[in-house]
DNA sequence: ACTGATTCTTACGTGAACGTTAGCTTTGTC
DNA sequence: GACAAAGCTAACGTTCACGTAAGAATCAGT
């Protein structure tokens, strides 16, 4: 029912990382695994432990961001998180549940608005550089072409 | 006929860097700028040089990639901009200038490629981020509907 | 030629994101 | 319960990409 537990090196293999970064991570706050941990033992992660690790160095990867604003960003699963928490708990509250939601979508929303407009960046400086590579391959055909009427 | 010549105020001003950042650049190879500078003398810059420039800071922030890495990868700009030194000079070798030329395609193809696999990263996770939201929505619909029924 | 603004080189300082080391404790296995 | 493997905390070290400061030189305008 708890499923697996992963410690701190298998996940570091998993997500291709090490213990330090994981460490480091928790001590900023991006990971608060660290949270429930009894005292005196080590640290152990869930399944969601690990997609929230995977995201987090993805979002990293892709976007490059510093590890500061990825905490704003990836709030929203923190949200749900701590929602899910309470739901277990029992705690069942709608209008709590509702506001939780709601700053979710928000949080998800804005890394979709985020990712758009790197992804339109993207596409631009793309369409710049095909024409550039249009102009080069050009060039070389005119340099073939002469080539070939001055041998003949 | 050799146009505009900025100072190195300009160009950080132009570009939204500082001077240190220019001069870094030069350091590491970035910028050849320094090359052609009588000693004792301030650096000048040309059209191509703002260009070159504001490519690299673009490329840099698009992709989040090191100064090392994209030193790698600009190096088509180098390329192409040693073969228009030559043909100023005079030198016209077609051997020559097809080597280059061919080096420079090379070179923006391999940007391309970089540029097109980022993007496709970003439509990846862009859907899965999509699918999350409406599980989102979804669930604050059905929230509604609970509340609805039981208040009437 | 003077002068104020800008630039020069050299060198040390800085923040982010970890790496590494040391000494000790916890955990899995026989 | 012994023992190796892995983990723990605390602290110092490191790399990248510049920032900042100092003192001298150069440049643009008068």
């Amino acid at each position: 029912m708890t499923g697996e537990r992963y410690r701190i090196g298998d996940l570091a293999k998993l997500t291709d990382t090490t213990p330090r970064t994981i460490r480091y991570y928790e001590e900023i706050g991006l990971l608060d695994s660290g949270k429930r941990r009894e005292p005196g033992t080590h640290r152990t992660f869930s399944e969601e432990d690990l997609e929230r690790l995977r995201e987090l160095l993805r979002m990293r990867e892709l976007l490059g961001v510093s590890l500061e604003e990825l905490r704003d960003l990836m709030a929203a699963e923190s949200a749900r998180a701590s929602l899910r928490q309470e739901w277990n708990a029992g705690i069942e509250d709608p209008v709590r549940q509702r506001k939780v939601l709601e700053q979710a979508a928000g949080h998800i929303d804005s890394q979709l608005a985020l990712l758009r407009s790197r992804r339109d960046e993207i596409e631009k400086l793309t369409g710049e550089l095909e024409a550039k590579r249009r102009r080069v391959r050009d060039r070389l055909r005119t340099l073939k072409r002469r080539r070939v009427s001055s041998a003949g």
